[in-house]
DNA sequence: AAAACAGTTGTGCACGAGCACGGCTCGGCA
DNA sequence: TGCCGAGCCGTGCTCGTGCACAACTGTTTT
């Protein structure tokens, strides 16, 4: 039968008033030794549980917090992530959370440094960064520190930050799940490919290749005896890449088995429709719009996803509860890593 | 640039008090047509998100919750769900929100409906109904429904009732799922078993039932020539068990490959682990303690889960969006189906 | 014409926490 | 004794919403 204790009910019971509760439980102003000891004693005795709906009330604070993602497109990988934060965004409303969200291009470094004088301009609160961009990234984490603003990561770890929380996906497991996935049904001389699809100025980022290096790791390890086609294609020239496939395939028609490190592989499924290819086993990453048809219709084997929407929700509200309820935030949170096949697609998303 | 509008402001803006707005807004007392129009509107010109914070601060109406759910020993299934159901719990209290658990015993029908004059009789604004026995279930669902008291199932779902969601999974999808991993890595003509394991009172719930079927669909389909046996074993009775299986074993030494549709395949473990086999592949449901280490020891290939907490954490907030927020909660929910291997096994509780 | 009444409308307090301001007590000093 | 200031403490307003009650208007009744 726990009670609901407020500050008048603590003033009362240790024949004190309101304001000197308060000061005691924020430790603001002076206050008597006799008056700290008489109120600590009934404190100790009760466990007070702040009404933060009524805090956050009478605090007419303003939180604005501003997040830095790559500009998306319909479908992409960032627009999930950034609608996981407008659904906290319009959750948080009542708590005076205001979210603003500034984006950069993710094939132009500079103009994530463009937006470093912006986000320091800005009176804001906290900060969601997208860490694609390890140096700029860690450079802007360096001036949100002087300004004493927290901020949280989000896509990459980088070592050496005070970010209250970082949220992503342990990218070399990521690949070494990948290469369980692909083991399960070919032999282990079978030969594959590891089709790695740029766009110009892509920089093959860090965590691509930690997946494929968790990818090597677990074929070394499972002593495989194949041969490991690398073809790199890049990703705007569809004509091109259309000759320089059918060119690969007819060198290697052995090769029946590949992968896509990054969330392409909807463009090795163009491919492999438009050739009538139903035989290949690929695997993908990221549950993006253009891979969903054809994980159903068996183009695509497997899909591993990582729940970027929930990367989105736990960024804000990591500095909802770190500034707001003042929580104690873990600090390097790596999201679960599923496994996506045609037959559990469709009740993927229905989660919170 | 939006603003935060008030009923204050409201009442400004269309020239009436802010006691008009509030019956306007609440439909309640007789409001002149002219302040009716005028205050529309305005409404329509704004748009007003009430503040949920005073809202809550100001209706002083307490929440009590009550959720009926099986017993559980550490390490069980119904544990998670209540982890996730407390947390919530933890979250709310500040918007009045209590939550009172009421327990029976998943291998004793009565004791569920022993509960049901109880939760009559309690005041309560909304109840938690875990419907493993569908009759008793419906019986509380239509005491409650003359009682006007909105109610969540969780586990199965039951036709014809007004509950206002419902939490579970799609029971022959996650059959026709593990048929698909099992088909991974066999011969459409090898033979396979299917484990049995009841406890005494156990009545092979409709749930596993239904996985079973949807499994034997995936096999029809994909032109399964092997043979399924089928092994009855009483979960209680470990030394009879090993002599049964011992017995099954030595005279059908060519199954490789088999599945349990509840969550005890770590009984099977058990007895794999004692005999030292290790090329068997089993298939098992529900992250429980007792499945992991099998699970990390190779033992257990596959285990396929369904998030228990997140079905606890989302129960109650159905109630609390109806009752408190009165939003439109959907009915439906399935939850998604994970596949969890050795590999992302130690990610998979990281959400949230 | 005064009173009663119905139909509206406005006012004021409550919810619980935060915070500023003013008031109280007590000691020191002239 | 009177005055001042430091140290401590209590009061009262605020946040936005809900709701009860009072107040106001205009019409009908005695």
């Amino acid at each position: 039968m726990e009670k609901n204790y407020r500050i008048k009910d603590i003033a009362e019971l240790s024949g004190v008033s309101t304001g000197t509760v308060d000061r005691i439980l924020h430790n603001r102003g002076k206050v008597s030794e006799e008056a700290q000891k008489k109120v600590e004693k009934v404190l100790k005795e009760i466990e007070y549980q702040p009404n933060l709906i009524a805090r956050s009330l009478a605090l007419k604070k303003k939180y604005r917090f501003i997040t830095i993602t790559p500009l998306y497109t319909e479908g992409e990988y960032w627009e999930k992530i950034c609608q996981g934060i407008d659904k906290t965004k319009h959750e948080l409303f009542s708590y005076n959370v205001e979210v603003e969200h500034l984006f950069f291009d993710q094939y132009d470094r500079s103009s994530f440094d463009k937006l470093i004088p912006q986000v320091e301009a800005a009176e804001c609160q906290g900060v969601v960064i997208a860490s694609l961009f390890k140096d700029s990234a860690l450079q802007l984490c360096t001036r949100l520190d002087l300004l004493q603003i927290p901020y949280v990561l989000i896509d990459a770890y980088i070592d050496n930050t005070n970010c209250i929380a970082y949220y992503g996906t342990h990218s070399e497991d990521s690949g070494y799940i990948a290469g369980r996935l692909m083991f399960e049904r070919m032999l282990p001389a079978d030969d594959m490919a590891i089709f790695r699809f740029l766009r110009k100025g892509d920089h093959c980022s860090i965590q691509i290749l930690k997946r494929e290096t968790g990818f090597m790791q677990f074929l070394s390890e499972h002593k495989y005896s194949g041969f490991v086609h690398t073809v790199h294609i890049h990703a705007d020239d569809v004509e091109g890449n259309n000759l320089l496939l059918d060119a690969f395939f007819s060198k290697h028609p052995q090769v029946k088995t590949g992968i896509i490190f990054n969330s392409r592989a909807h463009l090795l499924g163009d491919y492999f429709s438009a050739r009538g290819v139903t035989d290949f086993r690929l695997i993908g990453y990221d549950n993006i719009g253009p891979n969903i048809p054809y994980l159903n219709s068996g183009i695509i084997t497997h899909l591993i996803v990582q729940r970027p929407e929930v990367q989105g929700v736990n960024c804000i509200k990591a500095l909802f509860r770190h500034l707001v309820l003042k929580e104690k935030v873990t600090q390097i949170n790596y999201m679960p890593l599923d496994i996506l096949i045609k037959e559990n697609l469709q009740y993927y998303n229905n989660y919170i």
